[in-house]
RNA sequence: GGUCGCGUGGCCGAGUGGCUAGGCAGCGGUCUGCAAAACCGUGUACGGCGGUUCGAAUCCGCCCGUGACCUCCA
């Protein structure tokens, strides 16, 4: 069987054995988030879509360097290289430093990130942090002819770029498309093309956020970060980049332009694209307004929503769907979900309750290998789960006696339990932590179930049926076993 | 207008030129005092019209619908 991993990269549009070029040392660079305002759940798809795919890397046995940025610092709100700073716009609005807003952002995208359970990256760079190292990159892009400053402002001249290297081979656009499709400058004639943008931008007297440069006073635009900083920490070259498909067209392009006219070789070996969140249909975002914020989502406080779901629930409802699609967002679709979730869950406590036999009638070896031909292939995440619910079959049906399973295939059945389930695709269990008045509850509960199966030992089903249907009102689900009983709390 | 993509059974969502995706919901059964859970069984799904082929939902053409990008967004 096929054990290579195959990635499908953007650049070529198929899907490509993945081969680093440094292994078993393996680079990989996703654009972070622009730290102005909460996240909201299409950007923590893109984040949790690259955990399972750092975490896969990992998992096989790479040294991954994992370096996702911040951007802080020269997101206009317009990309015509004019408009307000992103930051300094939501400072005057909440009266803070445009600093006060990036901590305050910063802070909150992290504690999402680790309520969905995603692992740190190995580094984490801000854009403020390397504002040398974006004007070394710069200074070095207009020595090499491909770029331009007037009044301060240094552009990218991205026709005399495409005369030397391909542009826009992400979006497999020809320049003479691009530059039909731009649209009209209004009122400024400072670029000499359409397309070119900018990678220094003079600051005007207002202008809060501002640093020195050869060209005097000003602040990076907003591509150039993202060269320079994947540069820095994973070379000239690297193995994987990544981001939202919406990057693609317009960052991601102008990211190799900017490297690529720097160093003279091509920045990235494999790109890759996560597809959009949609809400009934459209695409989640923030100018769109339909954007999710993840505490609205577990609190279930928003119109669209019938009730709350879990993190856990949302990072496997993501993982049901592949990162490449598009992913519709639905309280249907979360329920079913939910109780998907649920299934994965109790199956696993099971499965460390299990007990070996003599034989095995189940082919873990089969499953196992089935886990990794899914996750080999472009990290197919829906298929990976469609395997661990055979999985969950198998454990059920042992536990039932309806199969056997011996000592070492239960063994290997935990581990690829283990290593898919938890590991790769970073799931874990959400239960409400038990209080002390959580323990009191507990005994009461015990307590009141002992009673009950007395009266079922006295065939006084009347008793026994109004006691469970009490309980079960009051969101406590009993399940009668063989000798006794079992009991968990509805969330 | 240009570029690219998508359209799968009640819902979500994979995949493939002929071989069961999977989850949820529904229906039937086993188990149970009755339930619940679990397990077993169960669905003539692939937008429309043509074409290629022994065979297409999967390839090609046209059409319809829909979305993304082309302007900030993961």
């Amino acid at each position: 069987m096929d054990k290579n991993l195959y990635v499908y990269n953007t650049l070529s549009r198929k899907k490509e054995i993945f081969e680093p070029i440094n292994p078993p040392f393996v680079g990989i660079y996703v654009c972070g988030p622009t730290v102005y305002s909460d996240v909201h759940l299409g950007n923590s798809r893109t984040f949790i879509s690259f955990d399972i795919i750092y975490r896969y890397l990992l998992h096989l046995g790479y040294k991954v360097r994992y370096v996702r940025n911040i951007t802080d610092a020269g997101h206009l709100e317009g990309d015509r290289d004019e408009g307000e700073d992103k930051f300094a716009k939501k400072a005057k609005l909440e009266q803070l430093e445009p600093m006060e807003i990036v901590q305050k952002y910063t802070i909150g995208f992290h504690d999402v990130m680790a309520i969905f359970n995603t692992l740190s990256p190995s580094i984490e760079p801000t854009a403020t942090g390397h504002i040398s190292e974006q004007i070394e990159m710069i200074k070095e892009i207009l020595a090499n002819g491909y770029a331009y400053e007037i009044n301060g402002t240094v552009y990218f001249d991205v026709e005399k770029y495409s005369k030397d290297f391909p542009y826009g081979q992400l979006t497999n656009r020809k320049l003479e498309d691009l530059l039909e499709g731009t649209r009209e400058l209004d009122g400024q004639d400072e670029k000499k093309g359409r397309l070119d943008f900018a990678l220094w931008i003079q600051s005007k007297p207002e202008t809060l956020m501002k640093w020195p440069s050869p060209w005097g006073w000003g602040f990076p635009g907003w591509h150039i970060e993202c060269s320079a900083m994947g540069k820095k920490y994973l070379g000239e070259t690297f193995d994987i980049h990544g981001g939202g498909m919406d990057l693609q067209a317009t960052h991601h392009t102008n990211e190799i332009a900017q490297s690529q006219a720097c160093s003279n070789t091509v920045p990235v070996k494999y790109w890759m694209h996560t597809n959009m969140l949609t809400v009934n249909g459209v695409r989640m975002s923030k100018s769109a307004g339909n954007g999710f914020l993840p505490h609205e989502l577990f609190t279930g406080n928003h119109p669209l929503l019938e009730r709350g779901y879990s993190p856990m629930v949302v990072r496997f409802f993501m993982a049901q769907s592949h990162y490449r699609s598009t992913l519709d967002f639905s309280n249907e679709a979360l329920q079913a979900s939910e109780k998907g979730f649920q299934k994965l869950m109790k199956a696993g406590e099971t499965l460390n309750k299990l007990k070996a036999e003599n034989e095995s009638t189940v082919n873990i070896e089969e499953l196992k290998n089935n886990c990794y031909a899914a996750m080999n292939d472009d990290f197919n995440t829906p298929i990976l789960i469609a395997h661990l619910f055979d999985a969950v079959r198998i454990i059920n049906s042992a536990n039932d006696g309806k199969e056997k399973i011996n000592q070492t295939d239960l063994e290997k059945l935990k581990l690829v339990y283990k290593s898919f389930v938890f590991d790769v695709l970073g799931l874990k269990e959400d239960k409400t932590e038990k209080s002390g008045e959580g323990q009191l509850t507990s005994d009461l509960i015990d307590f009141i179930l002992n009673l009950r199966l007395e009266a079922k030992k006295n065939k006084d089903f009347s008793t026994s049926d109004k006691i469970r249907d009490e309980l079960t009102k009051k969101g406590v689900k009993i399940k009668d076993t063989k000798d006794g009983f079992e009991w968990e709390l509805e969330n």
